[in-house]
DNA sequence: CCGTATCCATTCCGATACTG
DNA sequence: CAGTATCGGAATGGATACGG
């Protein structure tokens, strides 16, 4: 990766979540592996992606173990790649990109589709951080301290 | 940016998004104007990041009206980055990278901080994607597909 | 304190050629 | 089709020096 400081050790969970998976592509790919995408080719037409790039970015997540290898379900000798529950996890991550992406990344007048759901053939709805109170925190609540470093400013001098 | 193709143009909200914030630094600083940074040595200081990187970062945020300069609060007559209202839409997204890093990035015994609502001071619940029924589509739902890209092959032959 | 400009090592990206 | 190796160009990242 690009970073030089790594940031696999911050005492963030939102900066070690990134050093995982917060470069340009591995989202891209984690996006299609949620989609029918689990050969190498697959991946690499829907993206576009030099295949060397592609080849360090899957190695990378298997190595993580966001993704995993599994025979080919079909004859080929190849292998496939498949979201582990580790992956699947990234769910509301993706969702929450895209649901941003659909509000403030296209043109007024742009068409562009909605988030729909496969079973139902229905939009769905926001996504919603709920309160363990059942309060809903809601997409511009900022009540909720999402970089976790309190005030541990020590009052009283060395 | 590194990349070389744009995905500004893609026909897919993933990709705009993170062809917008899809770095590695942009959404560690959106995380610390979560929280009360706002001067550029509040962002400096918290990242470790080089003053290059950040000010050509801050500068692309302000661009994208994710940011907004505003004048200083205090009487310096320096200039202040605050989120709009398109940047606070990012919420559930790194709310999300939070969650997935509180459960898969850390070690077994290894503690972290929990999300806390800073109001109530109790841990918050999880985020929840709703379909329009009111069904929860949850984090391990795959019946959504995130990459708008349906089964447009042509059943006929050219 | 804020922000820009410069230097340099490292890495990524894209394209291509190559092996099974 | 699947994946690796290599090359050149471009941008990042870190440090530092420099003006406002």
């Amino acid at each position: 990766m690009v970073r030089r400081t790594s940031l696999k050790e911050a005492d963030c969970p939102v900066a070690r979540a990134l050093d995982a998976i917060g470069d340009w592509w591995s989202l891209l790919i984690i996006r299609d592996a949620f989609s029918e995408a689990r050969r190498f080719g697959e991946f690499q037409k829907s993206l576009g992606v030099a295949k060397g790039i592609l080849s360090a970015r899957l190695r990378n997540l298997v190595e993580l173990g966001i993704l995993e290898i599994a025979p080919a379900s079909d004859g080929s000798a190849y292998q496939e790649y498949v979201l582990t529950e580790k992956g699947r996890g990234l769910f509301v991550v993706i969702a929450g990109l895209r649901q941003w992406g659909e509000e403030h990344c296209y043109e007024p007048g742009e068409p562009h589709s909605a988030l729909i759901d496969n079973e139902t053939r229905q939009p769905v709805g926001r996504l919603e951080l709920r309160s363990a109170d059942g309060r809903v925190l809601g997409p511009l609540n900022t009540s909720v301290r999402l970089n976790p470093m309190p005030p541990a400013k020590p009052s009283g001098r060395p």
